[in-house]
RNA sequence: GGGCCAUUAGCUCAGCUGGUUAGAGCGCAGUCCUGAUAAGACUGAGGUCGGUGGUUCGAGUCCACCAUGGCCCA
């Protein structure tokens, strides 16, 4: 017996139960070990998660292709390490330590204890690591979680010394100034990596329109405009396109210089009294919008050129304050101009800057404004509304700061004599891009990269092992036995801990040149070094170099692609390129991201935001993994519980009740797969007695290609393909095998036709099961507990152990497919004439025509008869006669055919053709003639005959196909339909009364002459079909459940009633 | 300013190397079917495949340009 199939199944209740099963069980732990001897491996590498919060759906996405595939890879017979991995050092875990402890500067963290601060660091990545491992594993997650690898671990940290060592040797690593985005709440500077994508958003800020009095031009004013007015303190130059046309406008009392085509920022009337080039205006000087200020003592502004001012905004005069910009400080090395700095790192002005000092810089406009009015320089101010660049992590608005940070250079060259940055080129071809503009992404990222910026003024993080002596010498510490054997002090108050902040800056070493004590640099590293040294780090490229060398590269990673370019991508390609001139993975599978149901991005704010727990909860994890993996990883895919409950509707209930209904029969008859074949796709191993009914054969022929398609697309990285196959197979399984099958299921005969049909589906229903495994972990493994495990005691506890099915390529046949498809076809075109004619399928009917294209298909036609007349409910299917009313015909050139061999030409043979008779070329066609069209000697296969109907007929037509309902109804075929509609209502009525489908049952019934006399022809028929022991026509019993409802405008009345 | 991607039915999306009449799901309207099916089938409306050129016997598909949207870089 097979357990008995809930036929309305609470599917995340299933789950869970699924989930403590496997758990209870070892399951798990049997899969990981499942490949631990086998010869052939496949290595992934999972690009760890961060560990600061719970999971989201949109991990959910990257996170199912990754179970997916390892599955997939188990069930084919790969070893594999099934490692996942956190990432656990950043600014962002900082930033929401701080937050949790109510902090608000970065001093807070000094008075708190920096190595109190690490601690809670490292606990909060804890607690989220733990957090994520418990959602993974509701996500059916299969992975080593007790083998997880943490990018704070010693091991990872310790890897990245050694790499920025081997940068250092060879001279790529550098400190330098640069003036850079930089948050004055987080006191930190952003890389560019970290500010192109999530790090804008619009504001409006007051500007400002400011004169700069020019000293050879008294009376005469320079006219710029800047969003920030807080840099002006920090002018030094104005910068004018040299090529631009400029204009001298006089507007009051003021002569003002601005670009021709902004004159339009001008309020009020004024006259231009003067044009010229840009040019003209360059070596100028000007009196600065603040000389006053101590820090301005000195300074000569002057009039440069530049060729990136525009007049899309302001005025055509750039004003240039290279301490507060980045393309300012790139004038300034270029014109060699005095570099103001006004800020600190907490973006409050230093001193030298008189009413400014102290204040912050975000917060002067006010006393800008007033001290510009008062020195009669402004012309007016005006809100603007545009994209600034905040931090990512904590909205501060960024400010623009001079700095020194530690850099590696793209352009140093390495030992094979190539600049870093032309060989991670090589190497980054050398991969396979999923999608294809993957490749193309990366490789105009890696050509405007700038050097990478490694370092950060924070406390938890990568400790940079950068030693830098006062006498001007770099050491870089490779490793912890290194940095024991060069300390010269505060060994022991380190040692045992981890090589964070502040233990690790107790040791001091000795100089390599001049053996002083040298102190590290205070700073932490970038966080994309953590997660790019892991394909080093985690196989152990430092202690273990063979193993490393069997799991290096990866086979396959896959990552949400947005920011993974210049983030994740980019510092595994500098790693492997930098230590190994190797690629640190072979394929990379990118993704989108996940959208609300309407392609709205997700926002907390908005309401729109779904969490990963609820959707467990709710849709269930199958319904999610499939909704997901069934989707185009190439564009954002949009989520929600509507687009949920369409693939549970369509898919996963479909599959079910497939299921359901083998396990009802199956229970009902009492059959049982066969012991030592059970599972197998082949029905021959079900036994020998099956017999080879061509409804089987198409099934498991068309299984078979299932295999086959399945297979070759998971080996190519794509779910989506091959779900999209699973899904129509099951339709055809259910709308099509299981409802030409079901007869054979219900008859009362136990022959070895229900034999080979009951083998078949079963087969079918295992075999899909370990197909959709990877996809769907929980059903299927519910589905092949009951129908494998329980009656095979040797088969393996779960699906997810099982081998891989192979497919048997003599199994399919491709004419039986075919064939069965143009049954589908004709099937539905026979329902369309039925409905056009408006005789529904119950009603038998005399005559169907059937006309189909070609001699080979009239043949299949002949063998198809039994089952379409079945199927359409009809005495008798006719081919078409081809001079029949019913139709025409259209004929058309075989262009496939006819183009490569004629060309030109074919413009020709098809105006001819369309001009010939078509009944004439269809007979010729037909006969196997060759025609002669335009002068050319066309063969019979180069002619394609479309048989179109003729209106007026209850007929219906697609490519080439005709199919026509006769619609005269003789009194004989009306009694039976009636008849049908009689069992119909008593089948209806024994579900309604709740009997099971195999109780034998007493219909009483009571009609009038019509009812009568259908009984008395039909009632045999009427009793076989609904397990009626004893027909009356009798008032039915009070006990007996009734039904008086007429049918097809007869009185009927009907009582049914279990035999007793 | 440069680069990449997308644009196919009301909505969401398939459409392999160019080939005849471009498909599915959802939604809407109607009809039917059902002793596995909170399902399903059929019919109908709804498409100048973003636009313009080009290559070709033939373009949703290839090329160029343009438009719109998105992403990336400067």
């Amino acid at each position: 017996m097979f357990s008995p199939v809930d036929p309305k199944p609470d599917f995340p209740e299933l789950e869970r139960r699924r989930l403590q099963w496997w758990n209870d069980e070892g399951i798990v732990e049997q899969y990981l070990k499942r490949n631990e001897n086998a010869d052939k491996h496949w290595s992934f590498i999972d690009g760890p998660i961060t560990a600061n919060n719970k999971m989201a759906v949109h991990h959910a996405w990257g996170r199912s292709y990754k179970d997916a595939f390892q599955r997939f890879r188990t069930m084919q017979g790969y070893r594999q390490r099934y490692q996942n991995g956190f990432d656990c050092q950043g600014l962002w875990i900082e930033v929401d330590v701080e937050r949790e402890l109510g902090f608000t500067s970065k001093l807070d963290i000094e008075d708190y204890g920096v190595g109190k601060f690490v601690e809670d660091c490292k606990a909060r990545v804890q607690r989220f690591a733990g957090e994520i491992t418990e959602q993974s594993k509701r996500l059916a997650m299969w992975m080593d979680w007790d083998n997880s690898y943490y990018t704070n671990s010693d091991e990872n940290n310790y890897a990245i010394w050694h790499f920025l060592k081997t940068c250092h040797e060879r001279g790529w690593l550098y400190q330098g100034s640069d003036c850079m985005p930089w948050c004055p709440r987080c006191a930190t500077g952003l890389s560019n990596m970290e500010i192109v994508t999530e790090g804008y958003k619009e504001v409006t800020h007051p500007s400002v329109y400011v004169k700069l009095p020019l000293k050879e031009r008294p009376g005469e004013s320079l006219l710029v405009w800047t969003t920030t007015p807080w840099t002006l303190a920090a002018n030094v130059a104005a910068a004018v396109h040299p090529e631009l046309t400029y204009a001298k406008v006089r507007q009051g009392n003021d002569l003002l210089y601005l670009s021709k085509a902004t004159l339009g920022v001008l309020k009020g009337d004024y006259t231009v009294e003067a044009e010229l080039p840009g040019k003209d205006l360059i070596g100028l000087t000007y009196r600065g919008p603040f000389d006053e200020l101590p820090a301005q003592e000195g300074i000569e502004h002057r009039v440069i050129a530049w060729d990136e001012v525009s007049e899309e905004e302001g005025t055509g005069i750039v004003h240039i304050a290279p301490g507060c910009g980045a393309e300012d400080f790139a004038l300034s090395k270029e014109f060699d101009l005095p570099v103001v700095m006004p800020i600190d790192q907490f973006g409050t002005y230093v001193d030298g800057f008189d009413f400014l000092s102290g204040q912050f810089a975000g917060e002067v406009a006010k006393p800008i404004f007033d001290s510009l009015q008062q020195k009669e320089v402004l012309l007016r101010v005006e809100d603007y509304t545009h994209r600034y660049p905040i931090c990512w992590r904590c909205d501060s608005e960024l400010v623009f700061r001079v700095v020194d940070e530690w850099f590696i250079s793209m352009d140093g060259p390495d030992d094979a004599g190539k600049k870093l940055r032309e060989h991670m080129v090589d190497v980054t071809n050398k991969i396979r891009w999923i999608p294809d503009f993957g490749l193309a992404r990366e490789l105009d990222w890696l050509r405007n990269m700038s050097d990478w910026m490694i370092s950060k003024k924070r406390y938890y993080g990568l400790a940079l092992p950068i030693y830098p002596c006062s006498c001007g010498n770099v050491d870089v510490i490779g490793g912890k036995a290194e940095l024991q054997e060069r300390a010269v002090e505060g060994w022991d108050a380190f040692d045992g801990n981890s090589p964070h902040r502040p233990w690790v800056d107790e040791v001091k070493i000795a100089c390599s040149k001049c053996g002083e004590p040298v102190s590290r640099i205070k700073d932490v590293g970038n966080p994309w070094l953590d997660a790019g040294i892991v394909p080093f780090a985690t196989l152990h490229y430092d202690s273990d170099r063979d193993y490393w060398e069997k799991w290096y590269p990866a086979d396959f990673i896959t990552e949400s692609f947005p920011g993974q370019f210049r983030n994740w991508f980019y510092s595994m390609l500098a790693m492997g390129t930098a230590l190994e001139h190797r690629e640190p993975f072979r394929t990379v599978l990118g993704h989108g991201h996940v959208g609300d149901e309407h392609g709205e991005e997700m926002h907390k704010s908005k309401g729109n935001a779904i969490w990963f727990d609820d959707v467990a909860d709710k849709m269930g994890v199958d319904v999610m993994r499939w909704l997901f993996l069934r989707h185009n990883p190439a564009t954002n895919v949009n989520f929600g519980y509507g687009r949920g409950d369409e693939i549970r509707r369509s898919l996963i209930l479909t599959l079910w009740n497939t299921y359901s209904f083998f396990v009802t029969y199956a229970n009902i008859d009492g059959w049982q797969p066969v012991g030592a074949a059970v599972g197998s796709p082949s029905v021959e191993d079900q036994g020998p007695d099956v017999s080879k009914s061509e409804l089987d054969r198409w099934l498991i022929s068309e299984l078979h290609q299932l295999i086959t398609d399945v297979t070759e697309s998971l080996e190519d990285y794509d779910t989506m393909t091959p779900i999209r196959r699973i899904e129509s197979f099951v339709e055809d399984l259910s709308n099509w095998y299981v409802r030409r099958s079901r007869r054979r299921f219900w008859k009362s005969e136990d022959d070895t036709d229900k034999q080979s049909a009951y083998a078949t589906l079963h087969t079918c229903l295992v075999t899909l099961a370990k197909l959709m495994a990877p996809l769907t972990p929980y059903l299927t493994d519910e589905i092949y507990q009951n129908l494998v495990r329980a009656h095979d005691a040797e088969a393996p506890a779960s699906v997810h152990l099982c081998d891989w099915p192979e497919s048997d390529a003599s199994l399919i046949d491709q004419a039986l497919n075919d064939e069965v498809r143009l049954a589908m076809r004709l099937a539905s075109l026979g329902r369309s004439a039925r409905s056009k004619a408006g005789i529904k399928v119950r009603q038998p009917v005399q005559r169907i025509y059937v006309k189909v294209r070609g001699k080979q298909e009239e043949e299949t036609l002949d063998r198809l008869r039994a089952q379409l007349s079945d199927e359409l409910n009809v005495k008798q299917l006719l081919p078409i006669a081809d001079e029949s009313d019913y139709l025409r015909y259209e004929v058309l050139p075989n262009l496939p055919v006819l183009g490569p061999k004629y060309g030109k030409d074919v413009g020709k043979i098809r105006a001819a053709l369309g001009e010939m008779d078509a009944g004439e070329v269809a007979a010729a066609v037909d006969r196997g003639d060759s025609l002669n069209v335009a002068g050319f000697e066309l063969a019979p296969d180069e002619i394609l005959v479309a048989a179109v109907e003729q209106e007026g007929f209850a007929s219906a037509q697609e490519g080439g196909y005709v199919v026509v309902v006769d619609t005269e109804l003789p009194p004989e075929l009306l009694d039976e339909g009636l008849a049908r509609e009689i069992v119909h209502r008593i089948q209806n009525m024994r579900r309604d009364a709740d009997f099971n489908i195999s109780d034998r049952i007493t219909t009483y019934w009571q009609g009038d002459d019509d009812v009568r006399r259908v009984l008395a022809a039909h009632g045999k028929y009427i009793s076989n079909e609904t397990l009626t022991l004893s027909l009356e026509e009798a008032a039915p019993p009070p006990d007996a459940h009734r039904d008086d409802s007429a049918i097809d405008g007869h009185k009927v009345l009907l009582g049914v009633r279990k035999a007793t």
